[in-house]
RNA sequence: GGGGGAAUGUCCCGAGUGGCAAAGGGGGCGGACUGUAAAUCCGCUGGCGUACGCCUUCGUAGGUUCGAGUCCUACUUCCCCCA
């Protein structure tokens, strides 16, 4: 695993240079493949949720490039694998779904990987399959005999996922024990339908992905690889995805085109060139070019990162309506109607409200979960309305509203504007 | 089966002598400085009231007490040691 060895093959040279590669099972052997357009390439995915978030987007974007450098996407949805509840996550009592609500999510999701990924019949062209269709039919027996005798406890012992547990001395069940068996079949399967070879994801799956590995190699003889990106964080160490406003999905409906070019917008200094790298295509020349901008200068390179990545997943038209509003919020003061905007019903349940407290406003906006925490921002000066800071207890009527498009303009901090509208 | 220990502010870690809305971190939010950056410094961080205040919190359920996170009993979950 020599890092200076240039790679053959487009796909891993690109990996490289873009930055996506922590660790490769059989680099030499996977290049060759690769080389010789023969890679059929693999990640799962939970379907906990309706829509994936950043963190997973790196993940995406590997499949896209698999793709374009002419190797075979497969997406797994972990249908099987969510009945279960993914038994590695701290407040284990999440509450099982339905199958109904498993495949809800799993169609939400997919129309994310539309947009990155090409998906058909054709040799090159993405599939997307739910391994729910063979681990609900594994009876226990017979998956005890049929993979139980590849692995050892001594081995599964030895693995980082598990030595961790054990030297925290923090419970591991049986279930987690044998989650790792679970995707090596996975990976069998897939190898076995579409002949799969490659099995890619996060650093954390390494301990799973090798498993796989070594039991198809073990099983049906063929060779099998795998490769993991590095753990994801910004610069200063915060994990990625996290922001104001929680977590930045990627389907539209959960969050809007502008704040996630906002999320993009917001990049640290030193992280831009890494994720012009892996979330743009840009050309490695012109990245490197951005990255060196000195200063403030910088930003520009930010808005770039914030198009690109914002275009590649809303389309063209919502990336510069998201550039626009933001030019005009921040760099001209200017009020524009394409702000995210919340309605609310103007007369209060107790009757003919005719003015509303300030506070009452940043609630209504959404930007305060409770009256007191409304009051705390007032009287920390990290609210304005209609570009003045109130006073705490100060009336607003609904007239104040005309002036701006017929909605208040209620700002918390320096980046969240809300148009709050009376109706 | 026996013995010992643990569970704290629903984001996480974590102190806590019977008077506690509960120390201290981290994280988050806000302010100052900047470039819609980082670093740094400052403030806020259970809910409701303009305020002296009221309500709800320390695994669960009871009990002792004027008063319980703190003491007692039972239960739940986890960890360690012995068998």
């Amino acid at each position: 695993m020599t890092a200076e060895t240039p790679f053959k093959s487009e796909f891993l040279q690109t990996m490289r240079d873009r930055g996506y590669i922590h660790q490769i099972t059989h680099p030499a052997e996977l290049d060759a493949a690769a080389a010789d357009g023969k890679v059929v390439g693999y990640i799962g995915f939970d379907a906990t949720a309706a829509s994936l978030h950043v963190g997973s987007l790196i993940q995406v974007m590997m499949l896209r490039r698999l793709q374009k450098a002419g190797g075979k996407p497969i997406v797994v949805m972990g249908g099987g694998t969510t009945k279960v509840g993914d038994p590695s996550d701290k407040d284990a009592q999440r509450p099982l779904l339905t199958t109904e609500q498993i495949q809800a999510n799993i169609a939400s999701i997919k129309t994310v990987f539309e947009k990155f990924l090409t998906f058909g019949d054709g040799p090159t062209d993405a599939v997307m399959v739910d391994n729910a269709e063979w681990l609900d039919r594994l009876g226990y027996v017979e998956f005890l005999r049929e993979f139980g005798v590849h692995f050892t406890i001594n081995r599964m012992l030895a693995f980082d996922s598990v030595k961790l547990r054990l030297d925290r001395e923090q419970p591991l069940t049986f279930l987690e024990f044998n989650y790792m068996l679970m995707q090596a079949v996975d990976f069998l399967e897939l190898e076995r339908r579409f002949g799969t070879n490659l099995q890619l994801g996060g650093s954390d799956q390494w301990g799973n992905i090798v498993n796989g590995v070594e039991l198809i190699r073990r099983v049906d003889g063929k060779p099998a690889f795998g490769l993991t990106t590095p753990l994801l964080s910004t610069a200063s160490g915060a994990k990625m995805g996290k922001t104001v406003a929680g977590a930045v999905w990627l389907n539209a409906d959960l969050r809007s085109p502008y704040d996630y070019w906002q999320f993009w917008r917001n990049t640290e200094d030193a992280d831009v060139g890494r994720f012009l790298r892996l979330f743009t295509d840009l050309p490695l020349g012109e990245i490197a070019r951005l990255e060196a901008l000195p200063g403030a200068e910088i930003n520009d390179a930010k808005k770039l990162l914030a198009n690109e990545a914002t275009r590649m997943l809303h389309g063209e038209d919502e990336a510069a309506k998201a550039a626009t509003t933001a030019e005009a919020t921040f760099e001209r003061g200017v009020l524009s109607d394409d702000l995210p905007t919340v309605e609310f019903v103007w007369a209060g349940p107790e009757g003919d409200l005719t003015e509303r407290t300030a506070e009452a406003l940043v609630k209504e906006a959404g930007l305060a979960s409770s009256m007191r925490e409304a009051r705390d921002l007032i009287q920390g000066g990290g609210i304005r309305i209609n570009d003045e800071k109130p006073l705490v207890g100060q009336y607003y009527a609904r007239s104040d509203a005309l002036a701006n498009l017929g909605a208040f303009k209620v700002q918390k901090g320096k980046k969240t504007i809300v148009l709050a509208k009376p109706i």
